[in-house]
DNA sequence: TATGAATGAGGGTTCATTCAT
DNA sequence: AATGAATGAACCCTCATTCAT
């Protein structure tokens, strides 16, 4: 495919003062509101400024562009559900596989939690996807699963415990996003996390094992 | 998410003669260049009927809509993965094992042999989703992975049986298109397979293990 | 001045059948007409569309953007006063300065005929200013020009003859626009025409005594 | 074309203290940054102001519209040039056509130097051309032309003199205009001025010759 | 049956100007 | 006096779909 122009994502100005923060607040909470009632293909600046009971001018003058509305929104969201699971990967007193357990179960449950939103928002992704920003996220994420199995895997090589935690990693998100996706009940939901942990946790010890078969 | 109209989305009609049967095939195989080339949102009725050598008119004659075209891709798709991989999981001199792991090797390959359709395909997907034709696909992929699980898993519980299966789909079907979307080398998606491959092989050991330690 | 995008401005597709004939040709009607009366500055695809009395998706069938447009009639306006020109420019049987006299008279009037128009379309220069088809335009006019000169200057040098071509053309050119801004009766144009062609022929004749004193 | 509201385009008020001064003085040099970087389209206010260091607030308590601005610009530049050729014209131990031939070429010159300003500022005549100060400046430049004429064509009719004085002066700003618009070299604008000083010295003599001769 | 011209609502974005603070 | 947030009409352009030929 093409590649496309992927023009400037980021804020355009911080906003400075309180009148200016309650004006971004109330037009984040508006496309919210828009993507998740209407889905991505209505996603509208028009609509999100009528929604937000603002203007669409007043809407560009902190956001360069509809895609960086939406990247905001998604990038917050990383932000939350980042620093959620990082607490529970960091809780040192507890063994390595129930921690990924738990972050498994509190993912998959936040994923659930806002559904539609999070399918309208991977409906959107092409129009943010290929912004650099994007990047940096995947990769504060990265760091921070590589911490825990820096922990959970000592005996392991560091380049396959790298290559352990990009595939654990792109797991749990992928088919995260389809357990919210299929919008399932609290209790699937569990079901599911636990599978997943199972799986995951099998895996790490097929890691470790094969490893100590090798010596 | 509101439900939003999803308008017919089957063939208009079943091409009945040699000259329309012709024309349904170059609208296809140009949706494909024209999605893959152009990616999603470039992708409209009058771009495809062009690459085709077609009038728009006459594509209207075969598909009611743009979305039909994209459904039809993505059903061809499927039918295709879906008989390489039965094939692949009903080789009953093989263990099943090895079969699942063929399987996920096969099935990742496709994905990146056209990544970028497969992208620009999911990308679209607002756009086909909500039809019910879709749940069909995913119903037959069921019904053959189940099959195959019941061979593997004979000891474990028709339940846990299916729920294992509906796993194990939506699991690799998931990976699968996170592993297209980064558009990794063949030998690098051999990596991703072969690590899936023993990921789930652990996962159903597990669910045998279980099952055995409870008698 | 940072040089910006100059988007393609060469028409859409040749109009093939009458029906798209009459269209194009309203459509440059109607545009003048807009140009004429609101101005370069009000002149928008949507009241040029209105007043064409067909849809804006038509207007962009046949013709790629706005710039398009106004490019378009400003160079049939060039082809239409160059063929006249250059016909006035080729009359063999008549003295150089008479021809180039009658030029010049030929030239002010007919940009004093449409001087609304003519005004408008410079003011909307910026917008076509910079295609690559202007130039050209421009360079089949120098030929034409040249053509002339090299009969009327004979003794002089070939590259003096070449800037005296380039002098006259922007000199002309230039003088012809100022006159047609100001919207003068035809008796005035006359006046200034009989000038223009008094400077330009005593131009002329000192560059070739100057030749003739160095010998 | 219609007349078009041409709305108030002097200084709103004149600026009394040391700091309006300074800040009247600000825009306009931001101004000529804004429009030389940017060319006319991209000729904001809000450009203006942020480029000036100043709000846009405050931008309008000094210059009612965008026009007034750019109206402004010209204006000074006119001045500025006015007394420029001014001196050089009443330089009267010169013979006429030496001076005739000096103020060609400084006029050139200046155009040359802030060539992209004069083409913006060109650009967006359109927007302050209409305005009735502008005839002021034209009268202004006339009167001083005229002053010379006197003085260089003495046996020539006050009629005859005073529509030379208005052809010489058109010609001059004319190609001066399309001079600076081609961006020329130095050494290449003093080719243009010696020529037009050239031809512009002929015209005269011409003028006084055919009037020797009715006598 | 095939064509492709025609439609026009709707999309994203800009900008001159105002006015509450 | 100075600020700069807010406005919303207006702009250019696209595209799914229809229907006269």
């Amino acid at each position: 495919m093409k590649r496309r122009k992927s023009p400037a994502i980021s804020a355009r100005k911080p906003p400075q003062q309180k009148r200016s923060e309650r004006l971004v607040a109330d037009v984040l909470e508006a496309a919210v509101r828009v993507l998740a009632r209407e889905g991505a293909p209505r996603f509208t600046t028009a609509r999100v400024a009528e929604e937000a009971g603002v203007s669409v001018g007043s809407l560009y003058q902190y956001f360069p562009n509809k895609e960086a509305i939406l990247f905001r929104l998604q990038s917050d969201e990383w932000d939350q559900t980042g620093a959620l699971l990082e607490g529970i990967l960091a809780e040192s007193d507890k063994p390595a596989p129930d921690r990924l357990r738990s972050m498994v179960s509190a993912f998959f449950q936040s994923e659930r939690e806002e559904a539609s939103l999070r399918t309208a928002l991977e409906d959107a992704a092409p129009l943010y996807r290929d912004a650099p920003e994007v990047r940096e996220h995947r990769e504060t994420g990265m760091r921070r699963l590589l911490r825990f199995m820096n922990e959970a895997l000592p005996e392991v090589s560091a380049s396959e415990r790298s290559f352990a935690a990009a595939f654990v990693m792109t797991t749990i998100s992928a088919v995260g996003k389809s357990v919210s996706a299929e919008a399932r009940s609290k209790s699937e939901t569990d079901a599911w996390a636990l599978a997943m942990g199972d799986m995951l946790c099998a895996y790490l010890q097929r890691l470790v094992q094969r490893k100590r078969e090798q010596r």
